[in-house]
DNA sequence: TTGATTTGACCCCG
DNA sequence: CGGGGTCAAATCAA
């Protein structure tokens, strides 16, 4: 990198810019793997050939997430024994802050403030806000730094009475240790459950769609609107047999002509950094 | 000592 | 400019 005299602030912010497009790239990715698994209701297994490809791509974004945290601390944190005098200068916040763009959401509502989801969370913030009787809280998933994952939820009490509390989740988990056994157990005998309780799902700032989606505290299921015609699948399967595929091979997948435009956002997003082709036809 | 929480400052964006 | 989301030093807790 040249090194000028805005060096050190330009470092930063390229920085800051190829972290944060290291981790759309690395959420595209998963919420790819998202819909394809859920397109592939009886084709589930670990094994198939999408979700190797999909989970070598998650796994390489995660890896790099996890290097580029590494070297940054490293880099940007001088060794402590070189200054012992107080510094007072306040750090450097130039940074861009993640963007909750196009970022998938939903609600739900409980009697507990800190209601056990299976996921491991950090407060990392509590906010007044206008209209409301009680402070907003902010949490991350305790994996942010470590695997990169992009989930938060917002937990905003919204009753008083009887205590009610409103939480917002966004962006899925990218973090792979959940224990997801656990979350079936949640979902199939939490006897815990309020029958009131009620799931909302919506994507960026429509209007959120009330879903039949009885699941307890777990993201809906992504839309199902994309569907991998299947002999576009077959082809693939075929072609993988001819010529191995590696990682920088180009995989090709056709999308029906009703996909969802974030799935086409995610392919765009993945072919954008890992040079893959994503080709679709019109029809 | 390490990880989580608190809390005021900081920053983005409408 | 101000609301609200995030950072990070100080503090707490295990």
């Amino acid at each position: 990198m040249e090194d000028d005299d805005d060096g050190v602030v330009r470092e930063d912010l390229v920085k800051a810019i190829i972290e944060e497009e290291l981790l759309r790239g690395h959420e595209s990715a998963n919420q790819l793997k998202q819909l394809l698994v859920n397109c592939q209701d009886d084709n589930n297994d670990e094994s198939s050939p999408l979700n190797h490809l999909l989970s070598t791509i998650i796994s390489s974004f995660s890896n790099t997430i996890s290097l580029l945290n590494k070297y940054s601390i490293h880099h940007s944190s001088p060794s402590p024994s070189s200054s012992h005098h107080v510094c007072k200068t306040p750090p450097d916040r130039r940074r861009s802050y993640r963007r909750k763009r196009n970022m998938e959401t939903w609600k739900r509502e409980s009697e507990k403030e800190r209601e056990e989801d299976g996921h491991q969370w950090r407060k990392y913030g509590q906010k007044e806000i206008q209209d409301e009787k009680y402070p907003r809280n902010y949490f991350r998933c305790t994996h942010k730094y470590g695997k990169g994952c992009p989930a938060t939820k917002q937990v905003q009490r919204i009753q008083d009475k009887p205590p009610l509390y409103r939480t917002t989740y966004y962006g899925r988990h990218t973090c792979t240790n959940t224990d997801t056994s656990n979350i079936h157990l949640m979902e199939e005998h939490d006897p815990t459950l309020s029958p009131s309780s009620s799931l909302f799902l919506s994507f960026d700032n429509s209007i959120p769609n009330p879903t039949t989606n009885p699941i307890f505290s777990t993201p809906p299921p992504l839309p199902h609107e994309m569907m991998i015609q299947e002999e576009d699948f077959n082809n693939y399967n075929n072609n993988k047999e001819e010529e191995d595929l590696s990682s920088h091979d180009v995989a090709m997948l056709s999308l029906s002509d009703n996909h969802s435009d974030n799935c086409l956002e995610a392919m765009m997003d993945i072919s954008q950094f890992l040079n893959i082709s994503v080709c679709y036809d019109e029809q």
